[in-house]
DNA sequence: GCAATTTCTTTACGCGAGTAAAAATTTTAT
DNA sequence: ATAAAATTTTTACTCGCGTAAAGAAATTGC
C-alpha cells in the first residue's frame, strides 16, 4: 500500500481510508486513486486488514446438508443478499454430521465473522457446542430452531404447513395418514407430527402416523423402501398419504409407480399423496406433487435483515425473537 | 501468543513452530503446550498467520450452480477430501452468472489459496478473466473444460456417455433422437451432441437432434415445456428419446406423464426416455430413469489429488493434462 | 478575500504472528 | 562422562495495514 500510495500521489492513510469507504475521501482524491488503481491493479491484503479487527465483514452461512435442493435454494438467496450488502458470505455444509458441524463452528470462530446464519442439524447437533458458539459469535438461527439458542430464529410455521395440507386433504377426500421418518433429524419434522395430531383431533378425526425406518439424509430412499414395504404388507387404512416433507413424498411416489398404483385426485386413482416444503423438483414428479410451500423469499430475506440488525446492534438483542412465516398450499396433480 | 507462551512455559517461537506442525517439537514440549491449550483455549489468529504468506492452506472450490444436485454431490466429496488433507476448502457458486463468477475469482485472488478447483460456467464464462486468474492462482478445472486453461482438467468422457446410451438404446429398440437445450451453457452438452452424431453415423443411422428453447439453469422446466410442445406438434420420428442430461429428462418424463404417455421399455409403452449424469434423483423418477453415470468418486478424487500434486509442484505443471473418466450405463425403468 | 471548515499529509506506533541468528539447554550416541 | 546433535530460548526484525495526533493544504461560506 505504501508503494501504491506513492505512485498514486496520495498518502497511505488516505488510501487506507479510501479502501475502507471510497465515499469518505474527496471526489478528486478518489478519482486519482481509482486512476492509479486501473493502472497498477493493487489490492489490499485482506489478512492484514482483518488482523486487528475484532469483527470482519465476513458472514458465515451454515446448513445441514447442501446437497438437499431446499437448502441450496435458500442459500442461493441469502448469499446474494449478503453480497449486495457488501459482506463476504462463506458457505458451509455440515453434511449431516455432528463432528463436521462442530468443526465448522470452530473454524468460524477464527474467521471472526460479523455474524452467522445457522441452520443447525437439529437432533444430531451438539447443543452445548452451539450454545457456546452463539455466546461468542452473533448468530441467527434459521429453518431449524433450537430453543433459546441464538439471538433469533427465522423459519416457517410448521403448524401452518400441516394445517393447510390436512384441511385440504380432508375437505377433498379421505383424511390423510401421516408418513414420516422414525427418527427425524430435523426439529421441523417433530413439529409437523405434533401439528398433524393436533389438527386431526381438532377436526374430530383419528390421527394415524406411519414411521418409516431409516436414518440420515437419503429421504427419497427411505420413502421408497418404506412405502414398498407398506404396500406389500397392505395395511393402509386410507387412500391418502401426507408426507412430512417432499423428498419423502418423492420416494413414496416412486414406490407407488413401481407398484402400479395410480396417484392423483381423480376417482380412478388408487392413492393421493401430498408433501411439505415445495421442494424445487416437486413440480416435476409424476404426478406433480401437491405440497405446501415455504415462503422462501420471506425466510431468506428476514433472516438476512435480522442478521444485519443484529450486527448494527453490536451482536446482541435484548430479547430472543422467533419469526415464523406462513406457508402456501400448492395444488398439483398428486392430491 | 506471547501470553499463551508464557502460561504454557514455552517460548513464543517454539509455540509458533508447534502450531505450524505439532510434530516438529519434542514430545515433552508438545505435551506441555497441549496441556496449556486445554486450559486456556487459545487459538492463533489466522489473519496474522496468513498475512505474510504468499500461499495459504485455503482451497477454493467454484461451481456454476450449487442448487444443481449434481454439483452439490460432487462438491460434498471434494470438500471432505480437502478437509482430511488439512486444507480449508471454501465453497463458491456462480449461480449461473458471469459477473458473479468473475467476482468470485477476484475475491479468491485475495484469499491467496494454495489452489483452486474450478468448474466454470462454460459458454457464459469470461474466458479471458479465467485465463488471467489461472495465471495467478494454481487452478485445476473440473467437469467443465475450457481449452488450454488451467493446469489440468478432470472430467467425464462425454463420448463414453453417449456411446453407451446410444449403443444400448439402438440394440434394444428404435434408435434415439437426441434432446438438448438450444444454447447449452455447459461445454459437455456440446460434446455430447457431437458424440451423438458421430456415434449414430458410425452405426449407419441418421442422427436426429431436437433443440428445446430456453436458457439458464431451469433444465427441468425447459425439458417439460419443450416436450409438451413437441408432443402437441406430434412430430416425433421415433419412440426413443435420449436427453443430453438427466435434469432435462426429468422434465421430459413429467411432460410425458401429464400427456398420458407411458414411458418404459415394455412393448405396451409409448416412449423410451434416457438421460446422462445419473443425477442423485434419477433413481426416483417415474419410471426410474435409465441413464449413464459419472464416475463421481474418480472425478472428485482425481481432481483433488491432481490439485495436491499441483500444489506440491509449486503451482505449475510442465504440461497441461486432461483426464477423462469413463461412465457407466445404469439400466432402470425408463428405457 | 479571509476565516472557518474539511480534507490530507506526516509521523509514529500497534497488531499477531513468522522467522532468522546466536546463545543456551537438553538429549542422544559413544 | 563427554562430545555431538537436536531442540529451545533470546532477541530482534518484518509484514501490510489500521489509526491516532499534529500540522499543512485545500475547499467552502460569507
Amino acid at each position: 500500500m505504501e508503494e501504491f500510495a506513492a505512485v498514486s500521489g496520495i498518502s497511505r492513510p488516505t488510501v487506507s481510508k479510501y479502501f475502507h469507504d471510497p465515499e469518505s475521501v474527496r471526489a478528486s482524491t478518489r478519482a486519482r486513486i481509482e486512476e492509479a488503481l486501473a493502472k497498477y491493479d493493487y489490492r489490499p491484503n485482506i489478512y492484514a486488514i482483518n488482523q486487528n479487527r475484532q469483527l470482519t465483514k465476513n458472514i458465515g452461512i451454515v446448513v445441514p446438508y447442501l446437497a438437499d435442493p431446499f437448502f441450496a435454494e435458500i442459500v442461493r438467496r441469502i448469499e446474494r443478499r449478503c453480497i449486495d450488502a457488501g459482506y463476504s458470505p462463506t458457505l458451509f455444509s455440515s453434511h449431516g454430521e455432528q463432528a463436521l458441524e462442530n468443526q465448522i463452528l470452530d473454524g468460524l470462530r477464527s474467521l471472526k465473522p460479523a455474524g452467522v446464519l445457522l441452520a443447525a442439524l437439529g437432533r444430531a447437533s451438539d447443543r452445548q457446542e452451539i450454545e457456546k458458539f452463539c455466546r461468542d459469535v452473533p448468530t441467527i438461527l434459521f429453518d431449524s430452531n433450537l430453543d433459546g439458542i441464538g439471538e433469533a430464529f427465522v423459519g416457517s410455521d410448521n403448524f401452518s404447513f400441516v394445517s393447510q395440507s390436512v384441511d385440504y386433504l380432508t375437505r377433498s377426500g379421505e383424511p390423510p395418514i401421516f408418513v414420516e421418518m422414525a427418527t427425524p433429524a430435523n426439529p421441523n419434522a417433530r413439529k409437523r407430527r405434533t401439528a398433524y395430531v393436533t389438527k386431526m383431533e381438532g377436526l374430530g378425526l383419528e390421527p394415524h402416523i406411519v414411521q418409516l425406518p431409516g436414518e440420515g439424509w437419503a429421504f427419497e430412499e427411505i420413502g421408497y423402501q418404506g412405502t414398498m414395504k407398506l404396500l406389500k404388507d397392505g395395511n393402509l387404512p386410507t387412500n391418502t398419504i401426507l408426507c412430512s416433507n417432499d423428498r419423502l413424498a418423492i420416494g413414496v411416489l416412486s414406490a407407488c409407480y413401481e407398484s402400479g398404483l395410480k396417484v392423483g385426485q381423480d376417482p380412478s386413482c388408487d392413492l393421493r399423496v401430498a408433501g411439505h416444503d415445495d421442494h424445487p423438483f416437486a413440480r416435476y414428479t409424476c404426478p406433480s406433487l401437491t405440497t405446501v410451500a415455504h415462503d422462501y423469499d420471506s425466510v431468506s430475506n428476514r433472516s438476512v435483515e435480522l442478521l444485519f440488525e443484529l450486527i448494527d446492534n453490536g451482536g446482541r438483542f435484548e430479547q430472543r425473537s422467533e419469526v415464523l412465516f406462513a406457508s402456501r398450499l400448492i395444488l398439483r396433480g398428486s392430491a
